[in-house]
DNA sequence: GATTAGACTCGGCCTA
DNA sequence: TATTGCCGAGTCTAAA
């Protein structure tokens, strides 16, 4: 559940905890995830009441009083494959950390294949993790930051926005996605890129991660009958993962290269 | 030409 | 073989 959209819709999934206490918090494994868990992190969550979740880019800060009454925080980052159950319905070996909550709720941490992390800290630890991270989608500045970065260097405009300190929260299925919807090869250098081609992809940027909030957000709803992941198998991709079907404006075979190691789909009638 | 800082790319982390 | 992310190591490049 990794791009800034899921990481969203997760937020928004998570916010009846608000209010709650945590009565205990448990590792269920004894494998580390990205960043190992330090002795005695858990427990200073024992008795904290939840007061907010703020999301920077892809990372979820959780905000708590401690039972000693000072501040402390959670940050979590979902890697590629991490997802945080509500009142887990099964049970996994990929199941790595549970919250226990008054009232009776648990939260579950899930992860298979370990790419994402929690972490426990005093008050500003969000922020010191998310310190160098460019600006959110919905940032008035974003076009003029990105213009200024996109002049700098040579990278193609692919690499550029897969930068977190360029703009926070794209991934590669949203870049390649409003790369489309703009028009822009993947491969054009960010530095041949006219200002009003950067104002398009913001445009474009904006619009995709508030279809995919939408579409997952929706998708919350029919969960239970789904029974499947929210998210992007709910949502309609118009290149992404499409490689050899037919570009939905122009009919072209939509084609698969490699950039930075990451597959990137893009239509090469429409993207020039 | 040699030095250096910053920009950039790539491999590895994991599992199915 | 593939993968929604990220970071550190190593390489490259522009500038002084």
């Amino acid at each position: 559940m990794p791009e800034l959209a899921e990481v969203e819709v997760t937020r928004r999934q998570l916010l009846p905890l608000l209010g709650l206490t945590v009565a205990c918090a448990e590792k269920l494994s004894d494998k580390n995830l990205r960043l190992p868990l330090g002795k005695g992190d858990l427990g200073r969550l024992s008795g904290a009441r939840l007061d907010a979740i703020d999301r920077r880019g892809k990372y979820l800060i959780w905000h708590f009083l401690g039972a000693d009454g000072v501040p402390l925080e959670m940050v979590v980052h979902l890697g590629m494959s991490g997802k945080t159950l509500l009142d887990a319905a099964d049970a996994s070996p990929h199941d790595h950390l549970r919250w226990h909550w008054s009232q009776g709720a648990t939260l579950t941490y899930r992860d298979v294949r370990r790419f994402g992390f929690v972490a426990v800290g005093d008050v500003g630890l969000g922020t010191e993790m998310t310190a160098t991270m460019g600006p959110e989608p919905w940032d008035e500045t974003w076009a003029a930051q990105v213009a200024a970065k996109a002049k700098k260097g040579s990278r193609s405009v692919k690499a550029l926005l897969m930068d977190q300190s360029v703009a926070a929260g794209l991934g590669n299925i949203y870049v390649c996605e409003a790369l489309f919807a703009t028009g822009i090869h993947p491969e054009t250098p960010a530095y041949k890129l006219k200002n009003k081609q950067i104002e398009a992809l913001h445009e474009a940027v904006q619009g995709v991660l508030e279809r995919a909030i939408a579409a997952g957000g929706s998708s919350i709803q029919d969960f239970k009958a789904a029974h499947g992941s929210p998210g992007y198998f709910q949502l309609e991709l118009k290149v992404y993962g499409r490689a050899g079907e037919g570009c939905p404006a122009c009919g072209e075979e939509i084609r698969a290269i490699k950039q930075q190691g990451r597959t990137t789909f893009f239509c090469a009638r429409c993207q020039r």
